[in-house]
DNA sequence: GATGAATGAGTCTTCATTCAT
DNA sequence: AATGAATGAAGACTCATTCAT
């Protein structure tokens, strides 16, 4: 038998991620099992396996790969020149993140969740984790630079915290939005906006 | 063993939810056995079964009782006169869920995102959680007012969509500092601050 | 404390071998829980098994009492003088059974094919059983002799074989009945004497 | 292993249900458990639960399996024609039950008790027996009219009274000799023989 | 005597993974 | 290479029985 070419490998390969992003989300990472994967992805054990060989592995990938595209999404917005303000930037990257939700056959906000959990307790998924979002907030501190030297935060602001501040602001409205269902990305944006317009004294 | 007294059956109770807790925490929701739970709480099965009749239940009842014991460590923050500012409210809040963490056996971030991913699929945990959010957010909101009335807010600033960003920050928080561990309390809140600072025109 | 008085030990007896018929009838004996069985009779744990000390004694208990029950309700029938013919004992015979189906809180058809199922497995429920359909028998074979004398059956008849085919009648309309409940006693004797009508040669 | 051929499959479907006939007829139905028949089996608990999806439906199946095979025995008896009297026809359908009983590794009768047991708590079981012994006893009425017809019979005998006896006799020697086990068929026979003998007047 | 909380072995069932074909 | 039947350990939960109070 002629080997398989690496293209349809590749095809095969998000298959049935595509098959287990679909069910994590509707039955969350336990409670799916591989025969759910197995069948929504079409195939047979076997070769769901000679792809991915555990279920921890498949999560790990499912995750990476969920985080791997929002970079790709997101990534342009903090490229952008020039830079948006606090308050715009977040309103496009919440937007990004709802609009990917929408399209696809997967909740991007449902996989964050059950990723975050299921990264408490595996040690590799939490290192997945930190290198993503390690490198995130360090963009995000560069724009917090860049906002300063732009007058748009004070001087002496410290843009390790601004970023973590964004950062938290982002996450959180995963969180919001996830749980609560009515966090319009214009909402938020409003009300950051509403922080930062200076009063008179 | 005639009829138990109604404190030691409390005490029973909350010996067995801290077992979850520690249990939960370690190993996630559904990686732990009931079994896990029953030796850590030094217990029978036919025990802990007695006081919660599965392990649906157990795990409902251990997020509720946290969100109880977190709302009652929050809402005096909210409740005081007169309101601290925005970052101030926010570096408080933080800390009592950060302080929460460390004093008890449990880590309340840990259970937080344990909980949300389990809500995804667990209708009356979601539900439990929106009479959490919502009441909570409806006083942020109040807040929020309070600020604009004291002009920390400009006059037309949208109180409902400032109130889903200062939820987004504490929750964002939780994520974060669960994650990636290096979010400290006055960090945040110095973040926020930083924003606020009016800016000379 | 005095000790209780034989009375009242008898009608607690009486009282919770009628909350086991109940449950046993309703859920089948091995479906039904000791604990169905004590909340039924309103006593506690140990007070139920100061009376049968295990649920097999309480079945024992809950069979034998039905089957000495329905001795006394058809020993009377046999007894009379002059003996009816074969379909009338058998449509008094059936009309007790049913009526006693009717009156009680339980339906002792149930009981019998319970009974029956348990025996199987059951060494002295068996033995029990066999103490008293054998006696039955016999007196079907004297009446069987009777009806000899009496001509109503052919000289040559053989008193065994004729109560054998007595009691597979009566056996036979308590799960007839039971399994699809239209068989009227007076059908099952209207059955039995087209069989004895003599027809002209 | 590719697909497992129908020919296999069958056969493992029936090596199951031979293995529970065997544990359900030494411990009856309740106190089988499933690892008793997986282990007489000789197969995984994984195996048999892809054959029958729960104990309750591999209950369903050995009952309605054994109720197929009573059936495919009896029928011949009735088709026959010329249609022997009823005492001989009562002997040959109980020394059909009684043969299946010695050659196979069950006891029919054995069976059929525990499944009118069952059927007292398990709705889809007695609507499967009444699919069995309503049509069952329709044959029968058919065999009445052609005693009657052949003058067997009274004219005046109503045919539905006579099904019902003649179904009486044959369960309750079902259920005579797995409790008294002293009843050959030939006894059977005899009796109601005696009954059908016309008595000089 | 009575109570009912506690025990813990045993039940049914699931499911990640393997490997004979 | 691919299949999918088979494995069997592990999980949630039940329940007859006991015994400290």
């Amino acid at each position: 038998m002629p080997k398989i070419s690496d293209e349809r490998r590749a095809a095969r390969r998000t298959q049935i991620l595509e098959a287990a992003w679909t069910c994590f989300q509707r039955r969350g990472l336990h409670a799916t099992s591989m025969d759910d994967i197995i069948r929504a992805a079409g195939l047979s054990a076997g070769a769901v396996y000679s792809y991915f060989p555990s279920k921890e592995e498949l999560i790990l990938a499912a995750v990476t790969t969920s985080l791997g595209n929002l970079r790709a999404l997101i990534a342009p917005l903090l490229a952008e020149r020039p830079l948006p303000p606090p308050d715009e930037l977040v309103r496009r990257i919440a937007e990004v993140i709802t609009a990917y939700t929408v399209h696809e056959a997967y909740d991007l906000r449902r996989i964050a969740l059950l990723g975050w959990s299921e990264a408490q307790r595996n040690e590799r998924l939490r290192e997945t984790m930190r290198g993503f979002y390690l490198p995130f907030r360090a963009v995000l501190e560069e724009a917090a630079a860049q906002w300063r030297d732009e007058r748009v935060l004070p001087e002496q602001a410290a843009t390790d915290d601004v970023a973590k501040l964004m950062l938290s602001v982002i996450l959180g409205f995963v969180v919001q939005s996830a749980i609560l269902g009515d966090v319009a990305p214009s909402a938020l944006a409003d009300g950051l906006r509403a922080m930062l317009t200076p009063q008179p004294a």
